[in-house]
DNA sequence: CGTTTCCTTGAGTCGTCTCAAAGGCTGTGG
DNA sequence: CCACAGCCTTTGAGACGACTCAAGGAAACG
């Protein structure tokens, strides 16, 4: 299974070999042939803030692994409420397999590079190839537990609650850890206040008071709006709810 | 494909052959030869509302086909908040195949019969053939789909649409329909005022009031707290919000 | 028939929203 | 390099919606 196919497989791509998808991706499903078959139709780009990439209704032509930035997916009402309702970042697959009843939209919330391949390649080879099916199964049952793990912040904490609760998930995804056992994190804020306010369910005036709160107390600095700097990692999760006061770890009752 | 296998393959059991779960669920992408396989290990239950089918963090050793009643699935918080995240009707498939990351609580809200297979049985036939996988695959999309949605009710809906959005979602799940068109409807709730409360992250009292108004208002009918009657449907989504008042149909605009 | 559980209704409080204004980045053109 | 415009963010004051607490009523259960 993991004989060295590097040699003689030279169908791979170079930028294949140290991708992310490659590894811990979509792209992981797949053998050395296969890989560099579809290689071949793949093509690379990297896209601005703001930019739409999948429409509210729209005939998809493309699917693309996230190579690195962050993409939002968003779900409006008619009357321009919006609810984020999922973030992606690197190496997750972008692309709806098959169309879901509702429209759901996709538009990059920093700079982000992809990966994309013709809507026809993939679907052809996950005919093929089971194992690619059974990859895509395994993302979308982790998408479908963290919007799960989503709509209890949603339905269940309070605004300062849902704050710290974002953060923490943002530090957890794109965080680079300072310190031992990760006990400190810094990032970049990959949304403004307003998407922000658009995930959690609550105004971008909220979200700002809760932030300032945050950093009064210590528990965070921010630099220029964007960059973050969480000292305690913990003080954080204590601030994320659901934990009896006064205890660090869950207790498993009756 | 849809040549008569009743006659020969008679390893299919009689109770089979009028089963939801058989026409829409899991079981229609198995072969006659591999579902009367997998009946040999099935069993049917019937189980009392409020018994516990999948625990948190508890070994699963069964996956089942709801054939009838409503199941919850719920998440809570070590303080004992709770969210409701999904609900399952017949033929929805109940069992995780790869256990998430985050446990899952799963519950019956009514009187709910099952058709069980062992884990064994599934996860090898699932290896066998990949249209089983496919149809789970299906299957977990459609559910992602659906949480998305709710999600959007969570974040952005007020506790009246909330509430209405609620109902609609049931009568168009369980409701025996009425009239041309389906211009009202008539079911029995499946939860109670604390089930919906969770389901909508809002207080019981609340649920209570906007169902009240609801009543006031000539929207619906209830008899005995739980037996709903809905005698205009349009009515009702009109107080799902999302919509641009006076306006029945979604406007696209740029 | 008492007990329990669920549901309804009311009154007062609190959290979050709304509306408004000012402050801080960023980029552009003079 | 500075002035300006535009957008995002912060902060404040007041209003409103949903929550909390409490009591009473209605089904369901043994």
């Amino acid at each position: 299974m993991t004989v060295r196919h590097d040699v003689h497989s030279s169908g791979i791509p170079a930028y294949c070999l140290s991708c992310q998808a490659r590894r811990r991706g979509l792209c992981s499903a797949l053998d050395p042939d296969r890989l560099a078959k579809l290689a071949k139709t793949s093509s690379r780009h990297s896209v601005e803030p703001g930019v739409e990439l999948i429409g509210d209704a729209e005939a998809l032509n493309s699917y693309s692994n996230v190579l690195s930035g962050v993409v939002k997916l968003t779900k409006s009402l008619s009357d321009g409420r919006q609810q984020i309702v999922g973030l992606q970042f690197a190496p997750d697959f972008l692309g709806q397999p098959f169309k879901a009843k509702s429209a759901i939209h996709a538009e990059a919330a920093t700079t982000v590079s992809l990966c994309s391949f013709p809507k026809a390649a993939i679907e052809q080879m996950m005919k093929q190839s089971p194992e690619l099916e059974h990859r895509l199964l395994r993302q979308t049952l982790n998408e479908l537990d963290e919007a799960r793990e989503w709509m209890v912040t949603l339905g269940c904490k309070t605004a300062p609650e849902k704050v710290a609760s974002f953060l923490l998930m943002i530090a957890r995804n794109i965080g680079s850890s300072v310190g031992p056992a990760a006990r400190s994190a810094c990032f970049d804020l990959p949304l403004t206040r307003a998407d922000i306010s658009d995930f959690l369910g609550i105004t971008n005036e909220t979200v700002s008071r809760q932030l300032t709160r945050l950093r009064m107390d210590g528990v965070i600095r921010i630099e220029n709006n964007r960059r973050v700097t969480v000292d305690s990692m913990s003080r954080l999760e204590q601030r994320c709810g659901g934990r009896r006061p006064g205890r660090n770890r869950p207790i498993y009752e009756t």
